[in-house]
DNA sequence: TTCAATTGAGTAATCGATTACTCAGGAGGG
DNA sequence: CCCTCCTGAGTAATCGATTACTCAATTGAA
């Protein structure tokens, strides 16, 4: 492997000036530059990237901290954010946390000890690691989820509280009453917000909140199951339900599958999340769907503005609110049939 | 951030020293592994991995070059390989190419420019990088696909052939006689593989092998499609379908769907990979399951034993053959309906 | 008791880049 | 014509670790 000093010995020059020729820095003379770009093609020269980031402090590496990147919605966004990162020169290192917060803390240490150029984050807790200290040492975002506890932290987020009103709203024009909610756990802002959404709508339609309507899952699929199997039995059972996210739309389908209902004329059914499944099963599904992969790119965008000038100034916070989009399909359709 | 250098000062040695404590290199004074590592406490030091790197010309880093890591099986290797890359102090770095072979060797040079410690291929083509040259800089490990232009490197894979060869018998078994098959490009070691298999079902059956019963797509959905609509609209129509992935298995049964055919009494349905949907649609899909979780954890284990000691022997080539489960469900079984 | 071998620790070179500092030479003003 | 300022390039320090080399002290054998 060809090192700098190989070219400016080819190049009869030194390595300060074969520095500044590649970064573009100082002023060098035209005839030197070109010298300076011919021993580098001759010698196939390609910088090392450990010696430069050692003496930058700095790495062109982007983090990216997921709580589980099989989730369809992660791996979408995780692609999103790659493309991006690909184009402007950044590797891009992997990060799940599968929800353990110690695990996630040591990602985070990780991050500081290779001084990466950015972190993206959609993890789960973030009350307990402090990010605050971390934003400091680099660029941070948070992608889909904020925390109360921080609000002064860049983040890209889904308008959940528009996507949730307008499918529910979407729901009572279909003639739902009873809509019962499968919703996700209240100390997640995604969740909380949906929950708003899916009140406000009853509430814009005239019909009041009732308790009992409301079943609250952790966002995986087997809570989805129970929730909904609870909300379809009881006295007096829902006529339609919302399921808060892909993950639990996967067990409440389910059980309304095992309890023989039909969908959508026993059961209305819409859910946030579009998936590929929704499209196959009869009917499909009608379904809130994510930017995903724009909540990648737009978080993307975020770290290169934080990087190359100081603008959104440090005082300033950048929040990038995406509107999700309500894909009407046969679930929530009665009398529209298989 | 604390240096090696600040450690020494505090604990009044060398640094010399502090890095033998560190690296559990050369012999030191157990008075004075107390005392080094005191230090270390007191100022919370942690190495900075990019000067080690520098020196030792390696990076804990390996490198996931994949295709397509929104396909739940490469989303599924991709996490099994992160669990282990964590557990042994690895970063993993993200390569999606999405079939772009100049993607491909972009990533290819990183990863040597970086000098990382391991590489995991699942990608497209094989053909025009030169992974030679590549093995000789660090260990190269192939998932999912082969070529045979690379016989000597490290490879885990699936026994597609019998995978292929237990769903087809398992239609035969059924009642199903013109098995109508959905074939992946013959280019792809796991198409053909999987095609091979089809046949010596058919043949050790005792039937022969139609030419009109076989349409070959790209692997992607709407391939599948078409190809599934060929065969079921034939003059001499399939009465069942074999599909080689999971992604032409959703355009495949689309178009099923679309033309009003009954599954499992009408034509028999089976396909390579498993994945949610096919649990949930009506009749549920027979599937032959890939372990793509324990691939990856295996082609971690491999670049973990290339790293240690050297075993295998450099001339020696690793292959490990994970099996794939058939798992049966409604859609490959006659008269048991929805 | 003396000398070679071994042990344990420090000094300084090194990995490959960037950049503060230095300096020679030319332009421009007085 | 001389002095100052500016431009362009080189020298060498630096980032933070590892390790070859060196050397003093201790052990063990003759």
């Amino acid at each position: 492997m060809a090192t700098i000093r190989d070219v400016a010995t080819e190049a009869g020059l030194s390595t300060a000036t074969v520095s500044r020729v590649m970064n573009n820095n100082g002023s060098v003379d035209v005839a030197l530059v070109a010298r300076v770009n011919e021993a580098i093609d001759r010698l196939g020269y390609r910088a090392n990237p450990l010696g430069r980031a050692l003496r930058r402090k700095r790495t062109p590496i982007w983090g990216f901290l997921a709580s589980d990147i099989e989730a369809p919605f992660f791996a979408s966004l995780l692609h999103g954010l790659e493309g991006q990162a690909l184009i402007n020169g950044k590797l891009l290192m992997l990060c799940n946390t599968g929800e353990d917060l110690e695990r996630e803390r040591q990602y985070i240490q990780t991050a500081l000890d290779y001084q990466f150029g950015g972190l993206v984050i959609a993890a789960a807790s973030m009350t307990a690691t402090e990010l605050d200290v971390l934003q400091d040492e680099m660029p941070v975002v948070l992608v889909d989820r904020v925390s109360a506890a921080y609000p002064d932290i860049d983040a890209v987020l889904v308008n959940n509280h528009l996507g949730a009103y307008s499918a529910v709203t979407h729901l009572l024009e279909n003639g739902y009453r009873r809509i019962g909610l499968v919703a996700g756990p209240s100390d997640i802002s995604t969740a909380h917000e949906r929950r708003a959404g899916y009140c406000s709508a009853l509430v814009d339609y005239g019909i009041g909140v009732t308790d009992d309507l409301v079943a609250t899952g952790d966002f995986f699929a087997p809570s989805g199951y129970a929730a909904a199997t609870a909300l379809v039995t009881a006295d007096q059972p829902a006529d339609a339900l919302f399921v808060a996210n892909g993950q639990m739309a996967v067990g409440a389908y389910a059980a309304v599958r095992d309890l023989g209902l039909s969908i959508p004329d026993e059961l209305g059914f819409a859910t946030f999340d579009d998936d590929l499944w929704m499209t196959l099963v009869e009917p499909s599904i009608t379904v809130v769907r994510q930017p995903a992969y724009e909540l990648g790119e737009a978080a993307a965008h975020i770290l290169l503005r934080r990087e190359d000038v100081k603008d959104p100034e440090p005082g300033e916070v950048a929040r990038h609110i995406l509107e999700p989009e309500l894909v009407v399909r046969a679930s929530s359709c009665r009398g529209v049939g298989p």
